[in-house]
DNA sequence: AGTGTTCACTGAACACTGTTTATTTTTGCA
DNA sequence: TGCAAAAATAAACAGTGTTCAGTGAACACT
C-alpha cells in the first residue's frame, strides 16, 4: 500500500502544479509541459495519473468547488431562512471576487461539459446549489415572499449575483473607473436585497 | 483606388471565412490556417490584412457588437420610458439566446482585453450599452423608481439578464431539463420586472 | 524592348500545444 | 542477485500562431 500513498501523492503534486499554471495563465494557457517540468517529470508522466486535460479540469474544478462551499456555508448557521439568504448571497459574490480564477472555472471557462454530470466536481456543486434552493424554499414556506414560485426565485437570484461576478471576472465592466467597480456591487446588492423583499 | 477596394475585399474574405470557422468552432477552435484554407490562400498571407488573431477578434467582436446593437435598436421607437425598458430587456435576452456565439464573444470570451477601449467594437458595444442607461435616466426623470441611482438601478438589471444568457451560453443550466431552460427563463424574466416595479 | 521597383503572396521555419507509443530505467520481491 | 513489474522517458505526430526570405507578376520609366 506504500505504491498507492506514492501514487497519490504524485497526483496530489500534479494537481497543485497545475492550479497554480491555472491561476497564472487559465486552462489554455496551462500546459502538460509546462506542469511536468514544475514538478520535474517528462510530460508523458502526466498521462500515468490523468487520463487527459479533461480529467485535470474535472480535478481543479472540484478543488475551486470545495472551496467555494467552504467560503459559503457558514450561512448555514443562521437560522432565519431570509438573512440565511441574504447572507448567502453576500457570501456568494465575495467568493467570485476574492477568488475571480476559481469562479471562472467553475462558471466561466469553456471546459468540456459533455460528460461533467458523471463528475464529482458536479456533484458537489449541485449540493452546494442546493442549500441555495432549500434556503429558499424556508423563505417560502415561512412566507417571506409573496410568490410561491421556488425555482423561479433562485434562479432570479443567483442570475443577479452570477451576472455580477462574471462581468467583473471576465473585465466587462470597464466602463466604471476601477476603484468604484466594488463600491457599485454593494449597491446592486442591497438593491437587490430590497427588490427581493416585494417578490 | 482600384488597389484599395481589392484590399477591402479580401479583409472582407477573411472575416467572413473567420466569422463562419468562429461559429462552428470558437474562438480558440477558429485557426489562422482554416481561415487561409477556406479562402484558398496561404496562412502567412492573413498577416498582411490582420496584424494578428487579436485583430481578427475585435473584428468578428464589432460585427457581432453591429449585430446586437440592430437587434436590440427597436425598443428605441417605444416612447414611454418603462415599457422601453421592459422591451429593451427581452430583446437582450433574445439576442443572447437567439445567437449564444455572438453574445460569448462579447461578454465571455476571453478576449485579448488589454486595449480593447481604443476599439471600434467597444466604442459600439458602449454606444448600445448607453441606450439602455439612458432609458433608465428616463424612467427616473418621469419618476418610476423610488430610487434615483440611475447608475445602480442600470447595473442591476443588466447583471440580471447577463447572469440569465451567460449561464445559458456556457451551458451551466444543466440542473434544469434542456426543454424547461427558456420557459425557466421567461419566469424569471417576468420577475424581475415585478420587482424592478416597486425598485 | 529592357530595366528597375513595388507588392501580393508563398513556403518553410520556429517554438509552442495535447497525446501516444516504444524504449529505458527504477523498483520490489523471491 | 536476478527477474518481473511498474514507472518514467524520449521521440514522434499532427496541430497551433507567427515570422521572414524569396518568388513571380504587374507596373513605370528609359
Amino acid at each position: 500500500m506504500v505504491t498507492d500513498e506514492k501514487k497519490e501523492d504524485v497526483k496530489r503534486r500534479i494537481l497543485d502544479a497545475a492550479m497554480e499554471l491555472f491561476r497564472e495563465k487559465g486552462f489554455e494557457g496551462m500546459s502538460i509541459r509546462n506542469i511536468a517540468e514544475r514538478i520535474g517529470y517528462s510530460p508523458g508522466a502526466i498521462y500515468l495519473y490523468y487520463k487527459d486535460k479533461s480529467e485535470l479540469f474535472y480535478a481543479l474544478s472540484f478543488q475551486a468547488a470545495a472551496v467555494k462551499r467552504d467560503h459559503v456555508a457558514p450561512a448555514l448557521a443562521i437560522e432565519n431562512p431570509w438573512e440565511r439568504l441574504v447572507d448567502f448571497g453576500r457570501r456568494y459574490i465575495d467568493f467570485g471576487f476574492k477568488h475571480p480564477d476559481l469562479y471562472d472555472l467553475l462558471f466561466l471557462t469553456r471546459g468540456p461539459m459533455a460528460y461533467i454530470e458523471n463528475q464529482e466536481c458536479w456533484t458537489l456543486g449541485i449540493a452546494t446549489h442546493s442549500l441555495f434552493v432549500q434556503t429558499i424554499q424556508d423563505c417560502v414556506n415561512q412566507r417571506y415572499f409573496k410568490s410561491t414560485d421556488t425555482q423561479a426565485i433562485a434562479y432570479t437570484l443567483w442570475c443577479h449575483v452570477h451576472g455580477m461576478v462574471s462581468l467583473f471576472v471576465r473585465d466587462r465592466m470597464r466602463m466604471y473607473p476601477e476603484e468604484e467597480r466594488e463600491a457599485l456591487a454593494g449597491r446592486s446588492f442591497a438593491m437587490i436585497v430590497k427588490m427581493a423583499e416585494c417578490l
